[in-house]
DNA sequence: ATGTGACTAATAGTCCGTT
DNA sequence: AAACGGACTATTAGTCACA
């Protein structure tokens, strides 16, 4: 699972956890609607300023958009 | 204290705590060494795939180099 | 060992659409 | 509502010579 991926998947589950659409979220990170749908499908490597403007529009952090989810310590060994 | 800003403190903070120079951490994420400079100086805007190799050279999270600094929870009842 | 300006190739990001 | 495409402009990626 690259980066974009990642990123696409947790932007499109706290936006539909709000209850948003694309377009709402586009308005509220001021973002192009149809640059929200290719985050989303994992087909743009956005810059950081951007992510940034999605991090205060969902309310999240950015180890929400980015960092692997949450796992207990022990899970952590075997990284590289 | 914008993003790049922000992403650049903390990239030399992690850096120097090991030791390394720039030369030795350009190396470690196959980043161009003048590139590591302008990122620490927060000139340059890069893309999240730039800050992953950045994570794993470091060997820390994407909180670590973009969230605001840990706090008490009584230091978060202020922001925006 | 680092800061900086300049440069080209690549791509980020927008805007127009159709399905 | 959302995926997807084409075309376009602005900006980044990556590198260099030099201070």
């Amino acid at each position: 699972m690259d980066v974009q991926r990642r990123l696409g998947l947790q932007i499109q589950r706290l936006r539909t956890a709000k209850g948003w659409s694309q377009e709402e979220l586009a308005y509220r990170a001021d973002i192009h609607r149809t640059y929200i749908s290719g985050l989303e499908r994992g087909t743009r490597n956005p810059t950081v300023t951007v992510v940034e403007r999605l991090v205060k529009a969902l309310g999240c952090t950015w180890s929400d958009l980015l960092d692997r989810t949450t796992r207990r310590a022990a899970d952590r060994k075997s990284e590289d």
